[in-house]
DNA sequence: GGGCAAGCGGAGCAACCGCTCCGCTTGAAC
DNA sequence: GTTCAAGCGGAGCGGTTGCTCCGCTTGCCC
């Protein structure tokens, strides 16, 4: 309830960067960088005074800026899944072959969530941060089956759900012992397993 | 150091139940118990004090007869972990295709870890609850891999860790929403992918 | 430069959790 | 029945974590 009263009194302050302190608005986006990388490094249980720590304000500056920890983070993995799926279509745009696409994506899933304990935690167990990227999310996975589907690639009976739960799945290869070196070998067998050289479609 | 002084001054007090009062014996058990069961339901970081709640006993109890919440987790783990693999080996033993022995075990895996929030954790990220656990538990699944690849059934470069990972990977979409729908049908992708049809060999 | 609202920092509150301490109770040996 | 060590329960300690409160500071407008 500190947030957002504005210097104008209409619209619904979208970029929100009116009528703020200059010192301000450089601490909000110090915190936003800070909780990004720690979020990232340590996943989403960290305690909170270390964001402050990293960002060089106290507590109270903190929480002047987000009304809780569940909303800054939401608000940091929001930012970076938009920019990951941008990514994710820029790529998918520009390969000619379907199956190409496919395995390029689940490949760019892995390489990322290895790197972002917080984003991989809510890919894994939802599919995204928010049911927003969710969404999207699967409307791109399902251009994609779509397009692998079309092109007789795809085993029948597959998805786009089972290849959002596949990849999720494998995203918890990568952070267990000896992952590193592993999550390519299982990425390879469950995009085999998923190929039109099954001719048996995926029991219901 | 309240455990073990035992009557007799000899052996290493191998089941334990030596020189126990009848009451504190009862209680044991039904700490065990209602730990299980909780540490099941729950997972693993549930409050100590709802255990001493559902077994009947004080805090004081409790840490009485396990000298830490952790102790007590690895023990309840070790001990159902154990009966499963037992289960496991039954099974195994009893089927004659060497390609069904190894899908069953994925089924039972998915089954039992399904029911089980700690066991499951521990199952992901590590094998097993314990370093021994996860050691027999590899010698099982070797013992599988060995029979497939003999029988000319596994795709070449299959790792006994490669399968192992495979199946904890597959525990994760079991408790996603939905997941009980659809680990039945991932396992078969996961499955196929892993037979002799493919002849490419998995990279290393 | 002066005035003041906007902004700041961090001590501290409340809730939680693993574990301990200690006065009371009770099973069992005689 | 008496005795007493073994056993019991739960209040409470110490540490952690999300969040708040409030006295002090500072950017901005004149």
């Amino acid at each position: 309830m500190t947030e957002h009263r504005a210097t104008a009194p209409s619209a619904g302050a979208s970029t929100a960067t009116r009528g703020r302190r200059a010192d301000a608005e450089r601490n909000r986006a110090a915190i936003i960088t800070a909780a990004t990388a720690v979020f990232a490094e340590r996943g989403g249980e960290v305690d909170v005074r270390e964001i402050a720590r990293r960002s060089g304000v106290g507590m109270g500056t903190l929480y002047r800026h987000f009304p809780s920890k569940e909303d800054l983070l939401r608000l940091s993995l929001e930012q970076e899944f938009t920019a990951w799926l941008t990514e994710a279509h820029e790529r998918a745009a520009a390969t000619q072959d379907p199956w190409q696409a496919l395995s390029g994506f689940f490949e760019q899933v892995l390489t990322t969530q290895a790197h972002n304990r917080a984003l991989m935690d809510s890919y894994v167990q939802t599919g995204g941060p928010t049911e927003a990227c969710v969404q999207k999310c699967r409307a791109f996975i399902d251009a994609l089956r779509e397009r692998c589907e079309q092109a007789g690639l795809l085993r029948r009976g597959v998805s786009t759900e089972d290849l959002l739960s596949l990849s999720a799945s494998l995203c918890q290869v990568v952070q267990t012992p000896g992952g590193q070196h592993r999550w390519r070998r299982l990425m390879t067998v469950s995009l085999d397993g998923l190929s039109s050289r099954h001719p048996e479609p995926l029991p219901s």
